[in-house]
RNA sequence: CGGGGUGUAGCUCAGCUUGGUAGAGCACCACGUUCGGGACGUGGGGGUCGUAGGUUCAAAUCCUGUCACCCCGACCA
């Protein structure tokens, strides 16, 4: 492709809305633009960029087995309504009606379509197991789409679902996929992890989560060094305090701390380690009530782990201020387990310390030397914290690191949650009816684009991957307009880089060079040649990988050689 | 949905307090000079100041409504 045959749009400054760094560098390189909140429209070199994702994605899913369909965007109410979640979704599926007053909704996921579909066509245990797939736009009504493409309302997604006559075969077809998505994923040539997942509200047991990683991912993960242990945080069990309770020491004191309010502050001014502090947060109980949640000052609440406590309300939400000044008189700045009149759940390791300090219910005061069991009783115990670089992974793997990720995909063993509701089932071989167990597999396809940005890109702009690259090559000729010897070398070589099928993005603008690199570098080419007088003098040319600092010269004879050479994923990325 | 913010040229923004001819940089077009890391000069095109109403001799500017977008909190690929 020429530069000027194509549409080369990018800019020197980002729209000031754009907070991330991909969305910033997606709508500077004149990958996409925006419509509206969280819809986009893709120009034509991000168009290629999603299209190589898809492509890879197709191949190994089809090489796995799976077959591809294509699923409405547009779904009708009615089964929704018959699977439950036309009235549990909420705002978060977009509704419409048509002429006649029907009600559809914009798909957001097709678990309803699907199982529709298979309860009509499959009658048979003979025809499983099966596993069909699509790549298709969903929508998700998102209350605040943001971050451009990563969270965005309209995006493209892969989704697989398997179905199954036993727990044995999901289990297989979901190793399976776990395995398809690993290659998936390495193919991308991005650095990623797949961990074990919270199943959420989709229902289901075993879950794993993929995630690409990048600083500025959203989740957390946590893996030992061995990866036997590998978790998303919000379900990554904390280890029991390997020390026993020390006996008490001090005696309760009642200390005044006028506007003291955060653990930090209290700390600092009590000279005490925030380690040594109680944290009590106060959320709404399931019964209607209200449940102190106790933590020690250095730690973080887990919500998973919060919400599956069985007196506290799901979802999670804290008490309000003013209820918690109504219930208790203070503020919440103030609250501490101490003659607290409602239920008190302590993290273990908050229920392992002794002397410590605590807000004493009353505005501008705290305790001090406080110790369970003498000056309140005993607590009980459960996991709700967070764990933390350097606790010990509870399967005994060794010590646990913590990175940020962005998830992009997710797989779950779904078991029979909508097979039931929507009656799918199959005779087996005694021609008993037996309801279908079912997998489903998710790629956020738009979403790779985005991750592969975060975690690819330097001053210059973007940095892709040979695998999902717009173009794996640039040419840029210096004052080429002006050279009939530069035409006489460029033109030949570019149509010989082409028959050998490699991509190249020739820059055939009247620009002055500084121009041509900064673009090239923006959209993130992966590797380039820039040709010159000089260099055609002494019969070479210039190359330089994205990554590179140093240029290398290149006997023009050898470019295409060379660069086939440097392109591992023309060779690896194909399958027979 | 609650809290906050912003709407002026394709992008970044000034002008608004104190009403009086709509601006700058980048981008775009033409010509000239330049020419291996986002050149320079001259000339030019482009804006119902988000939108509706109100106050006023006069509104980008003041007032009211409304819409859009963005940021902070509960979901998810």
């Amino acid at each position: 492709m020429r530069t000027t045959q194509t549409l080369i749009a990018t800019q020197r400054e980002a729209p000031a809305d754009a907070e991330v760094i991909s969305h910033q560098l997606m709508l500077r390189a004149g990958l996409i633009r925006q419509l509206a909140a969280g819809i986009y429209t893709w120009l034509p070199l991000g168009l290629r960029v999603l299209r190589k994702v898809e492509r890879i994605v197709r191949e190994e899913m089809d090489r796995a087995g799976a077959l591809e369909i294509l699923m409405s965007g547009v779904q009708p109410a009615e089964l929704w309504q018959e699977s439950g979640r036309w009235d549990k979704y909420g705002p978060e599926l977009l509704r419409l009606q048509d002429r006649h007053e029907r009600q559809f909704c914009l798909g957001p996921t097709h678990e309803e379509i699907i199982t529709d579909l298979i309860r009509r066509e499959i009658r048979s245990y003979k025809q499983l197991p099966a596993n069909y797939y699509q790549i298709q736009t969903k929508f998700r009504d998102e209350i605040r789409p943001r971050f451009g493409i990563m969270r965005a309302r309209e995006f493209l997604m892969k989704d697989a679902y398997s179905f199954h006559l036993t727990e044995q075969s999901l289990r297989e077809t979901y190793q399976l996929m776990y395995a398809t998505y690993t290659r998936i994923f390495q193919r991308f040539g991005l650095e990623f992890r797949a961990v074990l997942a919270d199943s959420g509200n989709i229902g289901g047991n075993t879950s794993h989560e993929f995630h690409v990683l990048a600083d500025s991912g959203e989740d957390r993960i946590v893996f030992t060094d061995s990866g036997d242990f590998a978790a998303n945080i919000e379900l990554t069990p904390a280890p029991l305090p390997a020390q026993p309770r020390p006996a008490p020491q001090q005696t309760l004191a009642k200390v005044a701390t006028p506007g003291l309010a955060s653990i930090d502050e209290v700390s600092q001014s009590l000279k005490v380690t925030p380690a040594q502090c109680l944290k009590t947060l106060i959320v709404n109980g399931r019964e209607g009530g209200l449940v102190a949640l106790v933590l020690r000052g250095d730690h973080e609440l887990n919500r998973v782990k919060a919400e599956k406590l069985v007196t506290v309300a799901r979802p999670l939400s804290f008490a309000s201020a003013a209820r918690i000044k109504e219930h208790t008189g203070c503020s919440i700045g103030s609250l501490g387990p101490v003659a607290l009149d409602i239920p008190v759940i302590a993290d273990h390791s908050a229920g392992r310390l002794a002397d410590f300090v605590c807000g004493a219910n009353s505005d501008g005061y705290h305790y001090t030397g406080v110790n369970w069991g003498r000056d309140l009783s005993e607590p009980d115990c459960a996991d709700l914290r967070n764990v933390v670089t350097g606790d010990v992974a509870v399967d005994g793997s060794g010590t646990l690191k913590i990175a940020r990720g962005i998830e992009v995909g997710h797989i779950f063993q779904l078991g029979t949650v909508y097979s039931e509701k929507m009656q799918a089932n199959v005779l087996d071989e005694t021609g008993k009816a037996v309801t279908l167990i079912m997998g489903c597999y998710g790629i956020g396809v738009s979403r790779i684009v985005a991750a592969a940005i975060e975690q690819n890109n330097d001053e210059q702009g973007i940095i892709w991957p040979d695998a999902i690259a717009p173009y794996h090559l640039a040419l840029i000729p210096i004052h080429m307009h002006k050279s009939q010897r530069l035409r006489d070398a460029v033109l030949p070589l570019y149509q010989q880089l082409q028959d050998a099928g490699i991509e190249v993005l020739l820059d055939d603008r009247r620009e002055r060079p500084g121009v041509m690199f900064a673009d090239m570098e923006l959209i993130g080419i992966p590797h380039r040649f820039v040709f010159s007088e000089k260099g055609l003098d002494h019969g070479v040319i210039e190359y330089k990988g994205r990554r590179d600092k140093e240029i290398t010269e290149v006997p023009i004879t050898g470019a295409v050689a060379f660069i086939r050479a440097k392109l591992t994923v023309l060779k690896s990325n194909r399958y027979p």
